[in-house]
DNA sequence: TCAATAGTGTCTCTAAGACACTATAAG
DNA sequence: CTTATAGTGTCTTAGAGACACTATTGA
């Protein structure tokens, strides 16, 4: 019995977008899809929700997230909801996205689902290539609220390494919106805001040593009095 | 057969949580249920898509509103979705939450479908009320939402009629919040942001007559520079 | 020494917040 | 006149943006 014989019910899925910064580069996790629909084509490691153990979708999206990278505690944020008949070619269909923002060096690929080519895209890349179902709407949805929230939270951050330098974290914020943020600024903004701890430490790298940071212990994501103005 | 025989399928509606101002005070509109689950209890007037006519969730939730409200071009914007095995007794279920913001004058309620109970309800009652499914949380979250975004766009001018003064627009702000606005920084903050254009009418209510505006013809909604501060 | 990057001090600018004051109506 | 609400002018403040300057390393 095909699913559209039921008149109320849809085919329903959960897709994490998982950004990392691979080599300085905002890049997204994709799978090649080894059966149809859309078989060999790139897509959003997500899938069908395991209805016998989640309670609600962030469950899902949580379950889902750990599946593919292993990762139980990353930065995870419901971004939409969208579908129609022509999403999936099996039926009508409706998918929510999430946004995981992940560090790559946590994660061993070859953990993940049998055999399927998983790899580190670039957005840019990503958004050029043909992908399965409405993935490349849903990566530019999240692309979008990443962007948007950049200029008034710290998410970055969780993009970061537990200590790590502000020229890094800078370096985060600018692969995301693909320009450069005045560097003295960038650190008053910071530091002034008091979410970053000194952790003493410092980096070596050929001159000036860096001071390393870790976040202080306040709920994610912290929000910025003011937005940047790009 | 029933749905939870399909490994994959769930059901899935659309839930509108339709704002507007009622004598100065914030409510929802709510529809008594008649039929089992939870009949005679309140809920979010929202329901099954038409899978035949919807092309995409948001036409869903158009749809929706047109049903319930005749309204055609209200404020319509994604919440969130959720979902999960014990939300509805009928099977694992998922549901999107719109929120709008119209006019209740706009609307006849008798419009809506055959003999429901249709009812405004101040948003402080409504939560205190036993409502049906997972509806008190997406009010809530409807809410939220509602709240933050008043803090840096131009959002309740969708709750006014085209021409309006600033104390009444600033009663909207206030109804919202629950906390009242300094009168002048108010104006201030609005005029300078040039989203207003003065109607040269005055509405005169036993002292000054007030200036009436209406909203510059600029994307929906505005962000001011920066947040109020409360 | 110099080059490179890190960090500090200070100025400007914008817009929010608060307050004093004036303006225009009804009674 | 008084009272009530509308509207204007100005000061303060916080934080972003920009720039000059100093500090600390390696080569």
């Amino acid at each position: 019995m095909r699913h559209k014989d039921h008149i109320d019910s849809v085919l329903f899925s959960v897709d994490p977008v998982i950004f990392s910064l691979v080599d300085g580069v905002l890049c997204v996790l994709l799978v090649k899809r080894t059966v149809e629909p859309y078989a060999n084509q790139w897509s959003i490691p997500g899938g069908r929700v395991d209805k016998a153990v989640c309670k609600n979708l962030l469950d899902g999206a949580i379950i889902k997230l750990k599946e593919k990278t292993g990762l139980t505690q990353p930065y995870l944020e419901q971004v939409c909801t969208d579908g129609g008949p022509d999403m999936d070619p099996r039926g009508w269909s409706v998918s929510s996205v999430y946004m995981a923002l992940v560090r790559h060096e946590d994660i061993v690929l070859e953990n993940t689902n049998a055999g399927a080519l998983t790899s580190w895209i670039s957005v840019r890349e990503a958004l050029d290539l043909p992908l399965a179902f409405w993935h490349a709407q849903f990566i530019e949805a999240a692309y979008q609220r990443l962007r948007d929230k950049l200029l008034y939270t710290d998410l970055p951050i969780d993009l970061m390494p537990t200590t790590f330098t502000l020229a890094t974290l800078r370096k985060a914020f600018e692969a995301i919106i693909l320009q450069p943020l005045h560097r003295q600024s960038f650190a008053k903004r910071m530091l002034d805001a008091g979410i970053l701890i000194d952790t003493g430490e410092k980096e070596i790298a050929g001159s000036r040593p860096a001071a390393k940071y870790r976040r202080a212990n306040i709920p994610k994501p912290y929000f910025f009095p003011r937005a940047l103005v790009l």
